[in-house]
DNA sequence: TTATTAGTTCTGTTAATAACGAACTAATCG
DNA sequence: CGATTAGTTCGTTATTAACAGAACTAATAA
């Protein structure tokens, strides 16, 4: 049914906008998922959701380069039309990449415990920021393993 | 040094505004961080953040109650002031919620993927998706242990 | 060599968010 | 009871982000 597959676009769309991604660039992974075949030409990504080829480019460029590189395009010969489609492998790439955010969290709040405890009086307080940080070292030391983990199932499983 | 100090603030605010959080938001909780001794009154944030009480009474109202509660307040006796403080529970608490936004990923990936099967022809991007899905999956059934595992330790050193 | 296609880039408009200020409330103090 | 304090709420303004439209570029095709 067409509608359900316009009503997962939008429901896709909402998800990837809380990666902070813009709207569009939303349902523009939300289309490349349920589109079949699985990819999608520039005009047919503006047609399907009624957007200008200005704000389909930019976000393609978006998700392409600037973001995740979740989205990525293939050509066939004689053919100068790109198609679009989502690249699951850099997607998975990219969820891997948390445990970044994580460091710089954890960076940030080692500077900050370095300076209170130079600078400051007070001892609980860094004591509690002691505590979190000590959270997200935990998390840092077993999340690439715990990838791995699933790297090694997942090429047994092939 | 005071201006070092501003500095980690607005530093914080970065971070923090990664985490969806307005400008504001993320100020308050660097000034928070920062604060010696670690809790601020209204007024000390206005000034101290040259923002409009209002603006304040907002950011402190989304941090304490919609949002992750990574700020909450405590009172004194015979003073009607509030001091406002990180709550660095909350924050462990919150950043525990990652498992939560995977599982909404999976949960939309697996409608999707089940209605491509029954609707479409197409095989191996839906074989795709899979992989993706036996990612989330696998973290859905790891984080959970390894958090817990991290409070086990937690209570050991206390 | 001109026309068409496939997309990009630049500029302007609209819509959404963030922040402000002034008026308000509820509590306390003199 | 005023007067003051501590914060909230509401209407407005300013900033930012999203999107559109039209002009542009690079490549092919006729």
């Amino acid at each position: 049914m067409e509608s359900q597959r316009k009503i997962f676009v939008e429901k896709v769309g909402v998800r990837t906008e809380k990666m902070g991604y813009s709207p569009l660039a939303g349902r523009i992974i939300g289309a490349l998922l349920l589109a079949e075949p699985p990819y999608m030409t520039f005009d047919s990504l503006c047609e399907y959701l009624n957007a200008s080829k200005s704000s389909i480019s930019t976000n393609l460029q978006f998700l392409m380069h600037d973001g995740s590189g979740m989205v990525e395009y293939f050509t066939l010969p004689g053919d100068r039309k790109r198609y679009f489609k989502i690249s699951i492998d850099n997607w998975v790439k990219h969820i891997k990449e948390i445990p970044k955010e994580f460091q710089q969290s954890k960076d940030l709040l080692e500077e900050i415990l370095s300076y209170r405890k130079s600078n400051m009086l007070d001892n609980e307080f860094s004591t509690n920021i002691e505590e979190l940080l000590s959270f997200y070292e935990f998390m840092l030391e077993k999340l690439p393993t715990l990838i791995e983990e699933w790297e090694e199932r997942r090429k047994k499983n092939n």
